[in-house]
RNA sequence: CGGCUUGUAGCUCAGUUGGCAGAGCAGCUGACUCUUAAUCAGCGGGUCCAGGGUUCGAGCCCCUGCAAGCCGACCA
């Protein structure tokens, strides 16, 4: 990259960072640097009287530097927070030579360079607990200027706040939106929460493959890859559902995983095409046992987080403390649409989505029918945590018939603002029962339903050496994030979520700007004229024409004996 | 996939009827030894998302494309 690429300010960076090297002092100097502290602990201990930080160290990046001649202040941010250091140049330079203040504090150095330094705490007229720099060093040159991001009295000035920015460059977001950081700990915190709870009751955190030759235990569209040496197609895993029952075949008694899943399907503000869930299988246990056990995990949650059960979602004070209520999917749907859709055939319940104004397909089944009424008229209103229980078998292929009613499952989801966090039930180990839902899901697929399930072979296998009643859970980390944090968008709870490439300027050569400027005025052309006409060497040419066909602006196609040169509008 | 909105300096944003490209912060030069959105004086900085069209003249009008956000469709 030469200097003519480069914006004013990057350019200067780039140059004070010679100048320090002229000065003999190394931008990335190699040795480490020992902290004595951190920004929040001077802050919350500090004492005037008792003067108890007469020596620190500590390292962070420069947010702000206000220069007054002899004497200058500047915030430092380390990973806890921002103080405020003082530099006195008498005090940082004591002898003759004045450089380290004014030449390298005051002009080299750049908001957003990493430095430590060494000092007393003090706290200043104005009351601000404050470094008092006798020494500092540079840790890093930073080359480029962040965006400056002003507060004062809770108002703020020119945020950094333009979403495609702030996602595509997340470092830069994390740097200058200390809030961004806090939402980042506190979904860490979600998962720690969770995993402590696990180990308190002895179940096993376990890996199962990412990688599968049958996506299963889900309904939804898989990524395909493909492996080359085994030359088979693999599928991203669309949930682990299916390899954590064959551990509690193995003899497990309660595995869990927090699992990336993947789903090639579109995205919106709360899907992402990769995300989070937790799943959990623990034996001789059954879908009752499993809503009292979700609803102290996400209690336990909520009290980690906040320390206390209300939490502000949206404009909704969502209360997390259980036990929450438990309604059957037949009972909601008779509430708020007043139609039984007990007992009732696939085409009685297609008339009575017609009659609801619910778009059906012919490739829909009892279960997709059903699953629309209750999407579509049911789900928004269960703002505070409601479990949904007992659905209908047909949407259902993995679940064990309701122990009272063969129609049913002993399944659950767990609703909060209007949208499902928690999916579980007890789990179907009846080997003969499983394979007879697996072909009704055949059915479906034949029917037109492209996210019916395959048949896993090997996990019939595995049933039918046995699996003990199980309940299982998965739960969407992602959203139950944000729901804890009041993240209006799954991108907030994810640090890099996907986005489009960045297209990048083309940039042409010399050359290749001759060559296409001969293709506007004649195009198709013969590739030896066109050659001819450029007046360039062989191997320039070369240069430019594959130059041209790999930015996708010209193409080269064989007419028989003729090679012809094509302009890509 | 459809509708709406947005894209201008490192950041946040103005830009009138189509008539020399603007501000604040940041940067640079200078002053200033307790400031805190530091202050004061001066100066520089632009592929107006990309490509095409209309026009004497386009940041602005028209077309195509790219990216993003919101809403909807689809989808757990």
């Amino acid at each position: 990259m030469n200097n003519l690429e480069l914006s004013e300010q990057e350019a200067i960076r780039r140059n004070s960072l010679q100048k320090l090297r002229e000065l003999g002092i190394d931008p990335y100097p190699p040795h480490e640097f020992n902290i004595t502290t951190t920004s929040l602990e001077i802050k919350e201990k500090f004492n005037e009287q008792e003067n108890n930080f007469p020596e620190v160290r500590l390292a962070g990046r420069i947010m702000s530097r206000r220069i007054m001649g002899k004497a200058s202040f500047a915030e430092l941010q380390d990973h806890k927070g921002r103080i405020q250091i003082y530099l006195n140049r008498d005090e940082v330079c004591p002898g003759e030579d004045k450089t380290m203040y004014n030449e390298v504090f005051k002009k080299l150095l750049d908001i957003g360079d990493i430095i430590g330094v060494e000092g007393s705490v003090f706290i200043t007229h104005m009351g601000e607990i404050t470094i008092n720099v006798n020494k500092f060093v540079i840790l890093n040159k930073s080359l480029r200027p962040l965006p400056i991001v002003k507060e004062k009295d809770g108002k703020t000035w020119d945020a950094f706040t333009d979403p495609e920015q702030r996602y595509r460059r997340r470092y830069v977001d994390l740097i200058v939106n200390p809030k961004v950081k806090e939402v980042f700990i506190q979904r860490t915190r979600i998962v720690n929460t969770i995993r402590e709870m696990f180990q308190e009751y002895g179940y096993i955190e376990v890996e199962t493959p990412v990688l599968q030759p049958i996506p299963g235990g889900a309904a939804a569209r898989p990524f395909v890859t493909h492996h080359n040496s085994l030359n088979i197609p693999l599928y991203l895993r669309i949930a682990n559902e299916l390899y954590l029952k064959r551990l509690i075949v193995g003899g497990f008694e309660g595995v869990y995983e927090f699992a990336k899943d993947f789903r090639n399907e579109g995205m919106d503000r709360t899907h992402n095409p990769e995300f989070t869930v937790l799943e959990i299988y623990v034996a001789y246990k059954d879908y009752l046992w499993m809503m009292n056990f979700t609803e102290q995990i996400i209690e336990r949650v909520a009290l980690a987080l906040h320390e206390t059960t209300k939490v502000q979602v949206d404009e909704h004070i969502i209360d997390f403390k259980t036990p929450y209520p438990r309604v059957t999917m037949a009972d909601s749907i008779k509430k708020y649409t007043g139609y039984d859709i007990l007992g009732k055939s696939e085409d009685e319940l297609r008339q009575i989505c017609d009659k609801l104004g619910i778009e059906t397909d012919p490739g829909m089944g009892k279960g997709k029918l059903i699953d629309g009424i209750f999407g579509e008229k049911c789900e928004h209103h269960y703002i505070q945590p409601t479990f949904i229980i007992d659905y209908p078998v047909e949407m259902s292929p993995l679940t064990k018939r309701h122990r009272n009613n063969p129609e049913l499952t002993e399944r659950f989801e767990l609703m909060v603002n209007g949208r499902e966090i928690v999916n579980a039930y007890s789990e179907l180990n009846d080997p003969i029962d499983q394979r007879e839902r697996f072909e009704e899901q055949v059915r479906l697929q034949e029917k037109g339903d492209d996210e019916a399930m395959f048949i896993d072979q090997d996990f019939l296998r595995a049933l039918e050496f046995g699996m003990p009643p199980t309940s299982g859970m998965g739960m969407g980390i992602d959203r139950l994030a944000m729901i804890m944090t009041n993240s209006p968008s799954i991108q907030d709870v994810l640090f890099f979520p996907q986005m489009k490439p960045e297209k990048k300027a083309v940039e042409l050569t010399e050359e290749e700007k001759l060559v296409l400027n001969l293709l506007k005025e004649n195009s198709p052309a013969d590739l030896n004229d066109l050659k001819a006409q450029s007046g360039l060497s062989n191997k320039k040419w070369d240069k430019a024409i594959k130059g041209l066909t790999t930015h996708k602006m010209a193409k080269v196609t064989k007419n028989g004996e003729d090679l012809v040169v094509e302009i890509i509008s």
